[in-house]
RNA sequence: GGGCGCUUAGCUCAGCUGGUUCAGAGCGCCUGCCUUACAAGCAGGAGGCCGGGGGUUCGAAUCCCUCAGCGCCCA
């Protein structure tokens, strides 16, 4: 393959192709026997799976980059790395989405007008026409998803894996349903889990209401007032009222208590009185409950038992009545009164508050900041409602989830996240698993109408368990998606079938995903992990950052401040994309992208990838067609700077590898970047390119040949779990070394794991020497304006023979370099007139530029330079005249300072020479 | 209220187990280059009390305490 390379690369046309090759060949599927036959080592990834009918948003992008990026890496290093894709229904998102597509469409109608059959089936069209679209973009930014596994959490197999989990756990007494105050929202009509409702601060109002007392408790009020009770007072028509505080002043239609607690001396005489409620006019007690904490507001507060979770609680110790005010929609209901009935319930609230200060009992409000819980979905206020719900027990479950990563058998990368684990476990509280809605796992639990019975079952009865009856019907709900989704790491592998890829596949490995589901979904995979599998689903889970606009707001779709992967993808390509979000994945740190500015925001991939491009390109133009020898074969014409840029490979690849093998994506980066661009293409392209035209002997010319070949074969291997599509269209093109073999591709190349005999210190000296040389040089000839293309003389002084003998070697790749026209070697300090530099072994570097160089300029850079010198030599000789230092210091450290001292010394001797000279002029 | 994290160049961030000519990278900026792979590039440069204060240590950007500012999670 010689198609020459146009100077550009054009992603366009080559990602595509490759994939649909690469995925065709069958290198992205992984069947069960890879383990359980051939004894590889598997390697396994579940993806977060995407709500079904989402788009590709760059939080995708990022994710399933880092996914792919340790998949690919796993896969070279010749694990049967399987990566498995799929979606999630997503309950409440999909079913919103399709109402509103119904209510658009036929006027404004509803699921109720359509019923429940005929709803599923619009649900499934939709998702059976747009479903696919999340999936097809991750294969464009290069995801080597094995797309034969894909999987859906609503898949018949799927739906298996969550009944059989739900009668288990039902058999093992882990589910119970009962009324308790859930969270509920008011527009999405379901009850949701406390995760789904999200606390979000905002300024509120705290408004102090005055709750008149009986008549007949005056005399405990009295008594109370002198105990110093200040929130009991007495009125003008002389009534004894409390006064107690609420952010929601319209709850208080639903009063049927004031608590106060048992050791509040002030209050116990009015323990056991009645209040008389205001607008509701209905008698409440006053009773006592350990909850109530005397400290805060008046130490008096109201219970509303069906609106509040904490005042259920003490209704049901205290015994006080349960009155539902509050219609599903939230709005009152007929249990207030008539004036107040019917209203929203924000309404009411305005309502309610203009009736008490009309009343005179209105006592002030104050702004208040709180945490007010919205639904995740759709961000209506949750309001907490008493109903009948399905629970799952969780502290059973916690436990073996607290011990995985106390033991260390699940790790978090950043660290910092396996307290927040740990201490959500610890406060573990039962969750509500059942929604009100129609898309989704129904609940395999039968009513009886005769007995009142409830039927759990693997299989739809036919009659009541309990009495036999044949008056069963379905319990209406379904489950909460995130009840598939935590056995989705072994519900994609056919649970509760014990089948060869359980066997195979289970646990896997790696779990990378946002720390926003963190207690959503990664502690519950690892709690039904344990339960069902009996252990973790994984060993790592690795949490990345949050993407973010240039000004640091979280990417949405409200703010309109989003990227589309795929036009970056259109536009840059997937290698571009993929490198630009890893080149800034620290670990535990968002990424700002502008999304005003795409061309800026993707320039460092982009950039990289282009550069890889043409270093390719170049590479292969050199390389030529003729046979290639194996490096071993060229081992005698190796060149410092062969050895070199092999040590340095050698030193990458094993850097990398620790990297990835730590999650440290960005440092991988760094080293690819660093090692490729820094001293591939920078230096050693450049060194070997007269070697490569023959400039030289032969033997010189395969060497380089050689190591060229071999170097940028394993640098592309490095890149490729990074950038996928340039390193493999280049790859396929590389000549290939006479007498070995090529690998099937470049995705299951074996990885470089880095060889610690390639590392030569040596090499690495002398090409520090030499680099350093050529910089200095380059930077003279900078200073005094000395253009690009003009020839100058260097001369060298106190050069040893050894690096006088290497630098007689280099002459040409001096010129080359540094336009170095004549290279002279000399003694001591020489004089004449020119520019002055020092080596940091103190040779000293003079360019005669008679005229060029203006003298007193030289003279002030010099001085500059020597008081450089003067200060590192006087922090150095402190240091060496402390004796704790010289003592307590490990010995390596101190000869280190010694010999720095001995180098600046050097450096600033040269310099003063020079600069005495100078001024004799 | 409880917990966690962050603060290093104009911007975004590295800097691991305290010690390398330790203060770095990318982007941006300045100067000069269309050099036979690459102007999406090359060469050279400017730019920082490592948030403030205190401590531990022979030695602190790095460890500890404290203050300030910012952010996140839980109640």
């Amino acid at each position: 393959m010689s198609d020459a390379l146009p100077t550009r690369l054009d992603p366009a046309s080559i990602e595509r192709p490759l994939y649909e090759r690469s995925r065709e060949r069958g290198l992205f599927h992984v069947p069960a026997s890879r383990v359980l036959a051939d004894g590889a080592d598997p390697y396994v990834i579940v993806i977060p799976p995407p709500n079904v009918t989402a788009v590709l948003h760059m939080g995708h992008g990022l994710n399933n980059t880092v996914q792919d990026v340790l998949i690919r890496f796993e896969r070279m290093r010749g694990r049967a790395a399987l990566w498995v894709p799929g979606t999630d229904h997503a309950g409440i998102a999909t079913q919103n989405v399709v109402e509103r597509k119904i209510a658009s469409e036929r006027d404004g109608a509803t699921r109720f007008d359509l019923g429940r059959e005929a709803f599923l089936r619009e649900v499934w069209d939709f998702v059976n026409d747009t479903g696919g679209t999340i999936l097809e973009q991750l294969e464009a930014i290069g995801a080597s998803c094995d797309w034969e596994r894909t999987r859906f959490t609503l898949d018949p197999g799927l739906s298996k894996a969550v009944r059989e989990v739900f009668v288990q756990l039902h058999e093992r007494g882990l589910i119970y349903r009962g009324e308790y105050i859930i969270n509920w929202c008011p527009r999405c009509g379901t009850a949701l889990s406390n995760e789904e409702a999200e606390a979000e601060e905002s300024e509120g109002r705290l408004h102090h209401l005055r709750y008149p007392l009986a008549p007949e408790a005056a005399a405990a009020a009295q008594a109370a007032r002198e105990a110093g009770a200040d929130a009991i007072e007495r009125t003008d028509d002389g009534r004894w009222t409390l006064t107690v505080s609420t952010t929601r002043p319209e709850t208080m239609l639903g009063d049927t208590g004031v608590a106060v607690h048992p050791a509040d001396e002030r209050y116990a005489p009015l323990v056991g009185a009645e209040v008389e409620l205001p607008l509701a006019g209905r008698r409440i007690p006053i009773v006592a409950d350990d909850w109530v904490d005397p400290e805060f507001g008046t130490g008096m507060v109201k219970v509303t038992p069906a609106h509040d979770p904490n005042d259920f609680e003490i209704a049901r110790r205290t015994g006080l009545e349960i009155l539902n005010v509050l219609t599903p929609e939230a709005a009152t209901n007929e249990n207030v009164p008539e004036p107040f009935r019917g209203l929203d319930r924000f309404d009411a609230r305005r309502a309610v508050l203009e009736a008490f200060r009309e009343a005179g009992l209105f006592a002030g409000d104050e702004p208040h900041t709180h945490a007010i819980p919205r639904c995740y979905r759709c961000d209506t206020v949750v309001e907490p409602r008493l109903s009948e719900q399905w629970f799952v027990r969780m502290e059973p479950l916690a436990e073996p989830a607290l011990r995985a990563s106390r033991e260390g058998t699940v790790r978090f990368h950043p660290d910092r996240w396996t307290k927040v684990y740990e201490e959500w476990l610890e406060n573990i509280r039962d969750w509500c698993i059942s929604r009100q809605l129609w898309w989704g796992h129904r609940i395999p639990a039968w009513h009886c109408a005769d007995c009142a019975g409830i039927t759990v079952a693997r299989e739809d009865p036919d009659a009541c368990a309990t009495c036999g009856s044949i008056a069963i019907e379905q319990d209406p709900d379904v489950l909460d998606t995130w009840f598939s989704s935590w056995l989705w790491p072994f519900s994609v592998f056919d649970w509760p079938d014990s089948g060869d890829d359980l066997k195979a596949f289970y646990p896997g490995h790696t779990l990378v995903t946002a720390p926003e589901i963190l207690f959503f979904w990664v502690a519950r995979m690892i709690m039904a992990g344990y339960e069902f599998q009996g252990e973790t689903p994984f060993r790592d889970v690795f949490l990345h950052g949050t993407v973010r606009d240039a000004k640091g707001r979280k990417m949405s779709k409200s703010l309109g401040n989003g990227i589309d992967p795929i036009e970056v993808v259109d536009r840059f390509g997937a290698d571009a994309l993929r490198y630009t979000v890893l080149s800034m994945c620290g670990v535990g740190t968002d990424i700002h992208l502008d999304h005003e500015d795409l061309e800026a925001a993707f320039a460092p991939g982009r950039n990289f990838a282009n550069k890889l491009w043409n270093a390719g390109r170049f590479t292969l133009m050199s390389v030529g067609e003729g046979t290639v020898a194996p490096i071993a074969a060229v081992e005698g014409d190796l060149r410092t700077a062969d050895r070199w840029i092999l040590s340095r490979l050698a030193k990458t690849s094993a850097g990398m590898t620790r990297a990835l093998e730590r999650f440290r994506l960005h440092e991988a980066v760094e080293r690819a970047h660093h090692f490729f661009w820094g001293d591939f293409a920078d230096w050693y392209l450049e060194l070997v390119k007269g070697r490569l035209r023959g400039e030289e002997d032969e033997a010189s010319r395969q060497a380089a040949r050689a190591v060229l070949v071999h170097v940028f074969d394993r640098t592309l291997r490095l890149l490729h779990p990074l950038v996928p599509f340039v390193t493999e269209h280049l790859w396929d093109r590389i000549p290939w070394p006479e007498g070995e073999e090529r690998p099937e591709s470049l995705l299951v190349a074996p990885w470089p794991g880095g060889d610690p005999a390639r590392e030569d210190e040596a090499a690495e000296e002398g090409m520090a020497v030499f680099q350093e040389l050529v910089t200095t040089v380059r930077s003279l000839r900078k200073e005094y304006g000395v253009g690009e293309g003009a020839p100058v003389t260097l001369v060298l002084r106190g050069a040893d023979p050894a690096l006088r003998s290497t630098l007689e070697g280099e002459r040409s790749r001096l010129h080359q370099l540094a336009r170095v026209e004549t290279l002279e070697f000399g003694d001591g300090v020489g004089g004449g007139v020119g520019a002055t530099a020092v080596l940091s072994s103190g040779q000293e570097v003079f360019l005669p530029l008679e005229g060029l160089v203006d003298l007193d300029r030289e003279r002030a850079r010099l001085a500059g330079e020597i008081e450089r010198l003067e200060g590192q030599l006087q922090a150095i000789a402190k240091k060496l005249a402390n004796e704790a230092f010289v003592t307590r210091a490990p010995a390596e450290v101190v000869e280190k300072e010694r010999q720095k001292e001995s180098s600046f010394r050097a450096q600033r001797d040269t310099l003063r020479e020079k600069l005495a000279i100078l001024e004799g002029v």
